[in-house]
DNA sequence: CGGAGGTTTGAAAGTGATCAATCAAGGTGG
DNA sequence: CCACCTTGATTGATCACTTTCAAACCTCCG
């Protein structure tokens, strides 16, 4: 890894470290305002316009876009310390927010994110920072699903999301289950079903997953990544020390 | 068009206003570094670490990323005015940029845009939104990508240059050349170069656009449109004032 | 004028879609 | 606690779209 050679030109003006504090300052500040949305609902309710910043505090949901004819397309699975309604701050809202959980959520509403980033710095260079990051991976997603078949489309979702969840995870919680039905991931793919179906039956031949209702547990994320070697090397990272 | 509607509580406390302070304060600063770079090659130079931001004066280059099987993507294209290498300000760069034209740019380093945004509120908003709104329209190209045919893909891709294209041209330009090789539609839309070839055809065929040697030219984008008919709702928005 | 890169065309093969029926799991109310 | 009902998963057969490979062709540029 050449990351933290790369990155020395902002370590050693304290960027991390700011970044950090501006995380801070703006959790906090979204703290008190807490709410649960029951499962299979929007975020925020049916029809309500979305003027805040949410963060998911517990549970699962995803951002969804919708096309005027029934097509629709999963944009991204939203976990814990996920933030969404960023990019609504300057603009009209893009997609909608479903729980697939019991969620509960704090949020700040978009003067509030204004007026603190305004007045802390470090707070407004964490929101570039996050987008930043989610943009790149939008990227990579891209690549993913104009060159990738059907297989690595599959194998780079979940070992994205297992990726995710394995950092919140308790230490040593293993295998993980990630809390998916065929039907998301097929919208996250933009593959049929079915195909999904085959897709994951073809993976748990190899050894690399088991499929439940509702959920895929991933036994070996290395096997896993066998199934898509080129892809995996530049979205997901390696997994050499997860084992 | 109820965007201004609900665009009107940012209105109220003048960001539009000051995000245009900012973009300014921004532009101004990069203003006194400019470099030409020639046809086909990399910016920066092949090989070389990207620690600028970039603004494209004139010409046209595409940004892409590779997989080391060789599988690749054209992931934007850039025009006059366009930004580029925001998103490594805080991580590694990803993808290549590489000029279709003789292309000049201006630019600033990464250190230089940090204690800028960090002086002006205003450069730091603006950035924030000028991110957010790429990565809409990164999620929008992800639904085509994932749920589009080839017809659909390559009109969407054809509207939006042409759109962008529009907007800087001077007025009563018509009809527009998009200048852009079929290859590079086929590495933007994931398709196989003879299939949009193929695909142009048919959109000859039905007068939306005239094929030329390296260029595209849109006859009228509402005959286009018609080719794509519902994901041009959500992406592209509709060309009633352009005819 | 020659060469390189971009475009077109054809035929064959493959991947994933579609449709429909069936099956399994879990939640719910009696 | 069980039967039912809804939702999600699986399977098969068929079909369509897109890829692949190959060759020929065209344009532009040197």
């Amino acid at each position: 890894m050449t990351l933290t050679l790369q990155k020395s030109a902002l370590d050693s003006n304290g960027w991390p470290h700011k970044l950090d504090a501006g995380r801070a300052t703006l959790l906090a500040a979204m703290q008190p305002e807490m709410r649960v949305f029951p499962v299979k609902t929007q975020i925020p309710r049916e029809g309500r316009w979305r003027s805040k910043v949410y963060r998911i505090v517990s549970g699962c949901a995803v951002r969804r876009l919708n096309c005027s004819d029934g097509r629709n397309q999963i944009v991204s699975m939203l976990f814990p310390n996920d933030l969404f309604g960023l990019s609504e701050i300057f603009s009209e809202p893009t997609g909608l927010v479903e729980t697939r959980d019991t969620v509960s959520v704090t949020s700040i509403d978009h003067a509030s994110v204004l007026s603190l980033a305004a007045r802390d710095i470090n707070v407004a260079m964490w929101l570039l920072n996050y987008i930043n990051e989610h943009s790149s991976s939008s990227d990579r997603w891209s690549m993913i699903l104009a060159r990738g078949n059907a297989l690595e489309k599959v194998a780079m979702l979940l070992l994205d999301l297992y990726k995710r969840l394995m950092g919140a995870a308790p230490a040593g919680q293993q295998p993980i289950r990630v809390p998916i039905t065929q039907q998301d991931i097929a919208d996250f793919t933009g593959l049929a079903s079915p195909y999904i179906s085959r897709t994951l039956a073809l993976l748990r031949a190899r050894g690399s997953i088991n499929v439940f209702y509702g959920a895929i547990e991933i036994v070996d994320p290395k096997v896993l990544m066998v199934s898509a070697p080129v892809m995996a090397d530049f979205w997901v990272g390696d997994f050499a020390e997860t084992t």
